[in-house]
DNA sequence: GCGATATAATTTAAATATAAACTATCTAAG
DNA sequence: CTTAGATAGTTTATATTTAAATTATATCGC
């Protein structure tokens, strides 16, 4: 009974390769993601959607539509209201009217939003380095270019 | 404005490899994840969690403890209550009594259970083959072989 | 055996998440 | 202009998810 089996213990044989990569995939995904979450909420008690979204913000200083923010997040519209008012309430960001068309937001970091962010973002990348630390620069390299192919793969046929 | 930018849009330059390793597995997890989730209700009238909770039972007839699953699924066991609670109401697991350790279920797949879940897993094996059709089978060894070094790496040295 | 501690599961409260329905606004065809 | 349809965002209902508190049972040291 190891610590943390995941998902793809599902499967030992040496066929459905696809199958098994995506557990895989989604095994190292959870593992990352409950490190970081639990790294975010004890040292600066906030939470993986939300700091995702101030990321998001953060290379948009002109601000981003509500609709924007769910597509580059790849959640609901419905998801992203309740985030961002959790982060409106915080002070971190403001919905701003745009001029143009009235049925749009302009989502923008408050100056303390961006203050904040700019903190926890440098903190943030030296946990990845650090999860990242045992595989080498070569194979992270070549990772990142299967998982390039893989997305622009998925994004191309949706239906 | 792409259909699905994902959230390795954020970083753009060389440096960063390791972050933009995780943003980018992240993303195609979530594709994936999306198109799954779509089909699985779509046609089968059922969820992610629920189809990987019985396909961890599949592969344990003896029945599996819900701090077991809990430790496969990488999620807590709170969650763990909650999704047997609606399998067990549909009739497709039980909660089974140890009678040598009075504080545990076992949980097993009913004869129903296990109907479903066979019906339900080769249509989800197609699904995922296809998703992975654009990537060489030689390329998914290979990623295969590094996620599962990446997993290796992120069990071991849990705090 | 007894009490302290550990383990297994559930419960609780709050935050995320989806899908579907709804409201408000915009655009375009006539 | 007016209306039909499209688009942007919110709301609603429900499910998933976590962290923390709680309950019940085991185990261990004495």
């Amino acid at each position: 009974m190891s610590a943390a089996p995941g998902l793809d213990s599902r499967l030992t044989d040496d066929s459905h390769e696809s199958l098994r990569l995506w557990l895989r995939l989604l095994t190292c995904s959870h593992l990352i993601e409950n490190q970081v979450r639990k790294a975010l909420a004890a040292q600066f008690k906030t939470t993986l959607p939300r700091f995702d979204l101030m990321a998001q913000l953060e290379r948009a200083s002109q601000g981003l539509q509500m609709g924007e923010l769910s597509r580059r997040m790849l959640v609901t519209g419905g998801n992203i209201t309740g985030i961002v008012d959790q982060l409106e309430r915080a002070g971190l960001i403001v919905r701003t009217e745009d001029p143009g068309d009235r049925r749009v937001y302009l989502v923008k970091l408050t100056k303390e939003g961006r203050r904040q962010f700019a903190y926890m973002a440098a903190e943030h990348e030296s946990w990845i380095v650090r999860l990242f630390a045992g595989i080498p620069k070569r194979e992270q390299r070549t990772l990142n270019g299967s998982l390039s192919r893989l997305r622009a793969q998925l994004t191309r046929e949706q239906p």
